[in-house]
DNA sequence: CATGGTCAAGTGGCA
DNA sequence: TGCCACTTGACCATG
């Protein structure tokens, strides 16, 4: 069974927002980080200059972490959302250093295509499309058309091979009304984010399946389902693995590679652990039933995790 | 320089 | 009712 695994396993195999590696450079102050911020009362003293220097030094930091990922073969990475500090309130265009930003985006992006590696975002559990609340809603229109300006800058594909994906948040006790609220305020939003826009099985038994998700938002507006497979576990709906991984999988359009997420429970380790809780590495390869899939390692030792995965299975 | 308290945002689950 | 966990711990005041 492992071994019918390992032919079918995908190498494409990539992981989220910190590099363990060059987080651990020394000295500290040389320790290349993605998400350098600050807090709210620092924002208000210091305001936009100060963001832009953030996030300047995180993209000089990504870049390097692009040019790690290649010289180790990885190809797939999540970027943090976190690399430019309070981005809901501002636009990169007046930040005081934006031009070298942009230059900076558009450097990484051809780095990125030169090395075909592929970048995603997955902006955070604030993004709730189908919020009841018409602030949140805008807010989190605000925070998507953002990451997908970065991404435009980086000349990123304006598909789901750079996708950007969420969760949608909320049920409210009524997952069909939810999801007729998520496809109404998809239109709201800019084509940039509509063409890169996936949504995530949760874990959480209230919450969102598959099944929900193909029927309540693949068949109104065909965007793409990530199959998580923790995800699944927790809350599986009526269909078995295989079928909640083929019903995902066929969402994606035919010249693009899925992906889907995976991470194993840390309750494995520590049976006091919730279920949810993530551990340092995955140390079973998933099935991917003979399908070519793109698998986003969620596990605490990122890089460590994606190295160790990729000698265990493909 | 090390440490520990604290940190924007939404939602659901749990004690 | 108030904490915790989410896609990832990190900031910063104090000693």
């Amino acid at each position: 069974m492992q071994l019918e695994n390992k032919k079918h396993c995908s190498c494409i195999i990539g992981y989220a927002c910190i590099n363990e590696t060059l987080a651990r450079t020394k000295p500290k102050s040389q320790a290349i980080c993605v998400n350098r911020g600050m807090i709210k009362k620092t924002f208000e003293q210091r305001g936009l200059p100060y963001a832009g220097q953030l996030a300047l030094q995180n993209l000089y930091d990504l870049e390097k972490i692009v040019r790690w990922n290649y010289a180790h073969g990885i190809r797939l990475y999540r970027m943090s959302s976190d690399m430019f500090p309070w981005a809901s309130e501002y636009k990169i265009e007046q930040l005081p250093n934006a031009s070298k930003i942009i230059d900076q985006l558009n450097k990484v992006g051809q780095l990125v295509k030169e090395y075909q590696q592929r970048l995603t975002f997955h902006p955070g559990q604030f993004n709730v499309l189908v919020s009841l609340s018409d602030r949140v809603v805008q807010n989190t229109i605000k925070e998507l058309e953002f990451h997908a300006a970065v991404m435009d800058y980086m000349q990123l594909p304006q598909t789901a091979y750079a996708k950007i994906n969420i969760h949608l948040g909320g049920a409210y006790g009524d997952k069909v009304a939810s999801m007729k609220r998520f496809c109404k305020n998809f239109m709201l939003l800019s084509e940039s984010v509509r063409s890169r826009l996936t949504v995530e099985n949760d874990d959480k038994r209230s919450m969102y399946t598959v099944q929900d998700l193909y029927t309540g938002i693949y068949q109104e507006i065909q965007i793409p389902i990530v199959f998580d497979y923790l995800h699944y576990l927790c809350n599986p709906g009526p269909l078995s693995e295989r079928e909640a991984f083929l019903l995902a999988y066929n969402t994606w359009p035919k010249d693009i590679e899925p992906i889907f997420h995976v991470s194993e429970s840390k309750k494995i380790l520590e049976p006091h652990a919730p279920l949810h809780a993530h551990a340092d590495y995955i140390t079973k390869c998933v099935d991917t039933y003979s399908k070519k899939v793109a698998l986003m390692l969620e596990a605490k030792a990122k890089e460590l995790a994606v190295q160790k995965y990729q000698e265990l299975c493909c």
